[in-house]
DNA sequence: ATAGCGACGCTTTTT
DNA sequence: GCGTCGCTAT
């Protein structure tokens, strides 16, 4: 417990009860959280397998189980470290039998949601202008965040025609998803709940064996999230909660503030303890984000210090246009760099992911290489879809959604009018629809195409007969799907620069089938597919460590820390968003800035942040006002670069001190020249091990390790010990491994098992 | 069955 | 300003 300041300590050690940890930016939450760990286990005794931490990403899910286990060594295997999404996934698989569903389930995406609502829009012949399938879901979504059945909706609703429409699209859904074996990611937590509600049993099962519970980033859970902890914490009620309200930024995905705002009156024997130590910015980059976050109402008193050195004072730049906006950050970036920092220290932030495209554009011609975050995810990709669709409908027929999405992909001369009349005999006969393929005789009006869908069929049960073979891997399958769909020779006949970045996404995707492989215990088709359904790209932010400028969404960059931080688009209707400064809810601001603290917060060393005056929205010039953010920045901590005389600027700015003018900037000439290229596919990033991959317990001996020893290494694979060097109190091994050669490592550090 | 064209709509997005 | 979606003409 050596490093920690008095208040880490006290959170450390608070262990029977409710526990709030009020976690400010930069306030080493994660060391707490570790080391809370570390002492349950270590200093009282507590079995790892009675411990439970949960997080919201997979990639959080990774780094804390990684930071126990070099904390503690071995034995951390059997603490629950998940993801809310992953640990229901993990108990449903076990008992969804007993709420009337099949443990083989499918998760939906989005877009597998949006697809069964257009049908559902469709067949119950709703007007799509007035029952928009975004706006549908949003509300369905909304529902079973709430934990609102169909029918509890309805109830609620009845005075609304629209909203009896509604509830009943809602309650189709439910029903088509059922039928589908398959569930969306509200129905992995709803489901669970509903689960613990209806099984007591269950639950008591699950009560006992997390005796000691943690959650982090609390302020972004949702009513069913709160729900799901309460029950489990229900018995022991040893429930920490760590977060910080003044970062809930993602309300509009259903995070509750209130859920930590109120944790006091849920658990009023809770201990709560404030991190207020910033151990990250420097005191003025801190003092302006205290600054900032002061003006809001709703929030639990704090004020983050640091004992930091003051630092270069915040550079705020007014530009003209977007276009100079975006030429004076490259050149700043520019001059960084020939300063000797190295661009992965450098990170662009923005309100809206449209808002890279001129910052692309002007790094592209300043050649300054860069890594954009945002666009469209890995596994969202049309032709990895595709393929995924294929391992879908092998692993389970049942899916309706991921059946129709490849019948005819490749085009195999199979349309629309014959997939709607298989659709409507499926429905009429309470039938799969690849139940109606298999028979496909039966199914009246669909004559011309028989013999294509027999086709298809033949090709899809000769892959699926592969299966019985004991051996078949699936990365078999997933070669026999290629080769048989003739989905890459295709590809390969366009010879296209798309098609070529499609051909290497399969490629990647191949990759990951691989890489799943050699970490699953018993791989297999249904495993690999809920690994993919749960694992976000994020989780490969900071993968790379080639040279490059860091571009992403404020949202996005939560969580992360940058020496020298850009946050560009200052300006009113921007950020704060216009829709926040319209809205009727005071919290749609207050959520703004909380967005506004988080950007700034992620700065270590310096921090720029710019506006421009002129800037062009959905095609239309706008001409801003500088954000309200920005003038709620007291001016001793900012120093202003831009020509504050022209429009858009009044009132306030005389709390600025005015400086140079930025009349370096070019104005134009050449900005619209630059090229559209498309962004290259990302790559690399580990694959999440997930559930079910967790070593076997192993207390014994496991830090010492001799010349011979054959070790098995989480991500490395299989491999030899050629070398032991003790280093201190540690040791320096070094092994040789079968796939990707010798490593030194430190004994005491490295998560390895002896084979 | 599919290419092509016009209408629309448009913050943020941990799973 | 740009991408997505659905309808229409071939």
């Amino acid at each position: 417990m050596q490093g920690l300041n008095n208040k880490q300590l006290e959170a450390c050690c608070h262990i029977d009860g409710p526990l709030l940890i009020l976690a400010g930016a930069g306030s080493g939450k994660t060391r707490v959280i570790t080391h809370r760990i570390a002492y349950l286990m270590n200093e009282m005794d507590v079995n790892p397998y009675n411990i439970l931490a949960i997080t919201f990403t997979n990639k959080a899910a990774n780094e804390m189980r990684e930071r126990v286990d070099n904390l503690i060594g071995f034995g951390s295997e059997s603490v629950w470290v998940s993801t809310f999404h992953s640990m229901c996934v993990r108990i449903l698989r076990k008992h969804i039998d007993k709420i009337g569903m099949s443990k083989d389930f499918t998760i939906y995406d989005d877009t597998e949601q949006k697809v069964v609502v257009r049908e559902i829009i469709k067949d119950e012949k709703l007007d799509p202008k007035l029952y928009s399938e975004k706006n549908i879901l949003s509300i369905i979504s909304k529902a079973k965040e709430d934990y609102v059945s169909p029918d509890d909706y309805e109830r609620d609703n009845a005075t609304s025609y629209r909203s009896q429409a509604i509830a009943r699209v809602y309650r189709e859904y439910q029903r088509r998803l059922q039928r589908n074996n398959a569930l969306d990611f509200d129905d992995l937590i709803y489901k669970t709940i509903f689960l613990f509600e209806t099984n007591p049993d269950v639950l008591r099962e699950y009560q006992e064996r997390f005796k000691y519970i943690m959650v982090d980033e609390y302020q972004d859970t949702n009513h069913t999230q709160f729900i799901l902890v309460k029950q489990l914490a229900a018995k022991y009620r040893n429930l920490c909660v760590v977060g910080d309200d003044d970062q809930s930024i993602y309300k509009f995905r259903g995070a509750n503030i209130y859920n930590i705002l109120n944790f006091e009156k849920q658990y009023p024997d809770a201990k709560v303890v404030k991190l207020e130590q910033n151990y990250r910015s420097t005191s003025n980059i801190l003092n302006a984000a205290n600054s900032v976050i002061a003006n809001n109402e709703g929030r639990k008193d704090k004020t983050l210090w640091t004992e930091n050195e003051e630092g270069e004072k915040i550079t705020f730049t007014k530009y003209g246009t977007g276009f100079e906006e975006a030429s004076g950050i490259a050149s700043k970036i520019r001059s960084l760099r020939s300063q000797g920092v190295s661009l992965n220290d450098i990170s662009v932030l923005y309100r809206t992911n449209n808002q890279s495209r001129l910052l692309e554009e002007k790094l592209i011609m300043e050649n300054i290489p860069y890594i954009l975050y945002g666009g469209t995810d890995f596994y969202k990709r049309m032709e990895v879809k595709d393929i995924v669709c294929y391992l879908k409908v092998l692993a389970n027929p049942c899916d309706d959604m991921a059946v129709k999405r490849i019948i005819n992909v490749p085009k195999r001369g199979i349309g629309d009018t014959t997939i709607n009349k298989i659709s409507t005999f499926a429905n009429e006969n309470n039938l799969d629809f690849y139940d109606v393929l298999l028979d496909i005789e039966e199914c009246p009006g669909v004559s011309r195409a028989v013999d294509k869908i027999k086709g298809f069929v033949d090709m899809v049960e000769e892959i699926r007969n592969m299966q019985n073979d004991p051996d078949c891997l699936p990365s078999n399958i997933f070669d026999a799907v290629i080769e048989k769909t003739g989905y890459v020779e295709l590809l390969n006949l366009e010879n296209t620069d798309e098609a070529r970045a499609r051909i290497e996404n399969i490629n990647e995707l191949k990759n990951k089938v691989v890489t799943y492989e050699e970490s699953a215990e018993y791989p297999n088709l249904v495993e690999l597919l809920e690994e993919i359904a749960l694992v976000a790209d994020n989780d490969n932010i900071e993968d790379d460590d080639t040279d490059k400028v860091t571009l992403m969404t404020l949202h996005r960059a939560k969580g992360l820390e940058f020496p020298y931080v850009f946050i560009c688009g200052m300006e009113d209707g921007l950020f704060p968003s216009k829709m926040s400064i319209d809205s009727d809810d005071p919290d749609a601001l207050e959520e703004e800035r909380r967005l506004c603290y988080v950007g700034i917060t992620r700065a270590m060393e310096k921090l720029f942040i710019s506006a421009a005056e002129q800037r062009m929205i959905n095609g239309s010039t706008n001409y801003c006002q500088v954000s309200r953010f920005v003038k709620e920045i007291p001016k001793q901590y900012v120093e202003m670069q831009g020509d504050f005389t022209r429009l858009g600027d009044n009132g306030d700015s005389s709390r600025f001190a005015f400086k140079n003018k930025a009349n370096n900037m070019l104005f134009g000439v050449g900005d619209n020249a630059a090229a559209r290229y498309s962004s290259k596919p990302k790559t690399g990033g580990s694959f999440n091990p997930g559930f079910g991959k967790a070593f076997p317990m192993d207390f014994g001996d496991s830090k010492t390790y001799c010349v011979g020893d054959k070790v098995r290494h989480m991500k490395f694979g299989n491999g030899i010990v050629t070398e032991v060097k003790p280093a201190g109190s540690d040791a320096e091994i070094t092994v040789d491994f079968e796939r990707v050669g010798e490593k030194k490592m430190f004994a005491s550090l490295v998560k390895m098992k002896k084979l």
